[in-house]
DNA sequence: CTATTATGTGAGTATGTGCTCATATAGTGA
DNA sequence: TCACTATATGAGCACATACTCACATAATAG
């Protein structure tokens, strides 16, 4: 009943489906906070990251020296999954030990691995 | 024993983790699909495609009306989501049917739901 | 064949993002 | 206090990406 432009709605085949559709749908906000979580996963070096604090945590500095790239960058990637509260730290003397907050992050790996070993 | 900057080889602190860390991490091919996979889930409108597949079928132009964008922007996002094996198509005369290929995008939605519902 | 409908696709563009560099901050020890 | 270490952060740049537009393709009807 608003957006869709004119030439878009006159080809509308199916309005119980959208109809259907759009009473199921998630709200804007759980949508906007799934594709923020899913894009935090969705980067080389911060699944990296996520997939090495899986099993112990580690410092800003280790995690540097394995993925082989500035501490900068890895603290500029902790701070976007700190902000998404998929990892927390705690510090000990000047050293911060990075983990992860929970297990969701293991289980979402561990799905999609599934699938892309499925469709390869 | 490669990368690593001087300035970051000093400063070293936990051999032994990033040793252990490095024998379990998952292998370049592994890493690159998954932050594929999850960068794909990672777009509002991709991720309210693949919501509404997952109750019903529904054509191109369906979705474009449900979502309120063109129909050539859901066709990209449909070739990509395609390309990742994520949705699969059925033809009936001119129409093209979308569906998911199978449930794994639905548990990778829920498991992030709850992420994000707890963290709230 | 042509016309129409539904969808696909290449190019261009505006916005987003991941890194580097320089600098700031926090904790420790002298 | 100062020096040193570990991490955080802002600015800027190079690249990625989600969209629009114009046009191409595929199936159907006439």
């Amino acid at each position: 009943m608003k957006s869709g432009k004119d030439k878009c709605e006159c080809r509308i085949i199916h309005d119980d489906k959208i109809e259907d559709a759009r009473t199921r749908a998630l709200d804007d906000i759980s949508i906007e906070s799934l594709s923020q979580t899913f894009k935090a996963l969705g980067d080389a070096s911060r699944l990296k990251i996520l997939w090495a604090l899986e099993h112990e945590e580690m410092c800003v500095c280790d995690l540097a020296a394995l993925l082989g790239i500035t501490e900068s960058a890895v603290s500029h990637q902790l701070r976007l999954l700190r902000t998404l509260r998929l990892v927390k730290n705690r510090r000990e003397g000047t050293i911060l030990y990075y983990r992860l907050v929970d297990d969701h992050v293991s289980e979402l790996v561990r799905i999609a691995l599934e699938h892309v070993s499925e469709t390869k």
